[in-house]
DNA sequence: ACCTGAACACCGTTCAAGT
DNA sequence: ACCTGAACACCGTTCAAGT
């Protein structure tokens, strides 16, 4: 049931390129912040990218504030969680956990330009559906209604927190620290003063061990999160 | 042994106003978060708030980079963590975390200014001796070293990434959203549509709840992050 | 020594035309 | 209908003077 051609549309092509549309200004804003960081991601910068002038990209968006909306919106369109199967519901929200993870990694700045325009995330149809099924994945292990959607919110703000405050840093590191000494502990900036190392015992005997690794240290989290998320469910699941 | 007045010392006073220094800039600095948010803080608006002209900021500071920098030294200088008794370990990680929470929550966009600008946090001596106290916590409650480290970097994520994802846009909602939207789930701009709403079981069924208060839903992060470390540490405390 | 005022290169956004 | 170019009000930052 394809239609045919219909006697008049809009010109999909002007001058060689292809027309914008609202979508295809947002998702070029997304791949946008694929390649660079968000504070590059400019009206002028986005414009150039696509080979028209800084005012044609308001004939698709109100503003930039707008432009950053319907980018949220493709990026939360753009991600299939993996099955939720409650049978094994320890793995299944590991893999849920690392999959969300990586999603948000491939669009670094995402999360932090929606909030520092303060644009309401989880809007988008699909993630709703996704934020539903995790929901019902909690409710199916155990958790009182109530408390699965309180699971539901910890386990997405654990992977976006984790994107956002770990690994935006090491993926992107500031340009004035020596690669590693990020996970370096306690900074090397600080262990050149050796009475403040005595004060800190612990992060000196630390600093002696290797750094670990953003995957090592998610894994720690989902730990937590994992066998939290069970002393509530009051029982222990089948894997 | 307090000295007298020295021969020459640095003016304290010109014009009228307190000459200003890299600590009193930063401090404004710090204070304007408290008041704004992090856009509003601009080299010309603070200069303004000070009453000097923007260029005057750069004989103390370097760039608006290192103005931050400055802030968020002094932020974390700012704050002194309630005592951390092992014996009543869950109460006492609890109380720890409400009041980080709290201090973050004071200093609106702190973080994300920080993490904008590339900001390495926790490298003043304070708070490097908060971090090791909090490891320390975690070595006395019973885990290994290596895990007592994660611990403290799970917990201080999860209160940060709470108040940076969930508290911000609590606390200074968008202007767009009428209040109490945002605590409805589903959001009221989809259960217009019946259909989606079908789709939604479970997200329809805690519509018709009592929304949670922010309070509420910390108080469950901190039950999943308490139970998660006792699991991890093997044993259940005193308390 | 520390400040001001003007200036430069950017940014978001709008206006008045062009085709 | 959709675009360009010039313009405006902002921003961070710098230069050349002032006192």
């Amino acid at each position: 049931m394809s239609s045919p051609t219909p006697a008049r549309r809009r010109p999909t092509h002007r001058k060689g390129r292809a027309t914008l549309t609202r979508e295809s200004v947002g998702r070029a804003a997304l791949e946008f912040l694929g390649r660079s960081g968000p504070a590059e991601l400019t009206m002028r910068s986005l414009a150039a990218d696509l080979g028209v002038s800084p005012r044609a990209l308001y004939n698709y968006v109100e503003d930039r504030r707008d432009l950053i909306t319907v980018a949220a919106e493709i990026f939360e369109s753009g991600w299939r969680p993996p099955e939720l199967d409650p049978a094994r519901w320890r793995d299944a929200l590991r893999a849920f956990c690392r999959d969300l993870r990586a999603h948000h990694r491939r669009h670094p700045g995402m999360t932090a330009l929606a909030l520092s325009e303060n644009i309401t995330m989880a809007r988008h149809p699909v993630m709703l559906r996704n934020v539903d099924a995790l929901i019902g994945f909690f409710a199916a292990v155990g958790l009182p209604l109530q408390d699965a959607y309180r699971a539901c919110m910890e386990t997405i703000r654990l992977v976006v927190g984790f994107v956002e405050l770990q690994d935006t840093v090491h993926d992107r590191p500031p340009a004035h620290l020596n690669p590693g000494d990020l996970e370096r502990m306690p900074p090397p900036w600080l262990s050149a003063d050796a009475d403040a190392d005595a004060d800190l015992p612990y992060l000196s005997r630390i600093g002696e061990l290797e750094p670990d690794a953003p995957d090592t240290l998610f894994e720690f989290s989902l730990d937590v999160l994992v066998e939290g998320i069970a002393a509530r469910a009051g029982r222990d699941g089948s894997s």
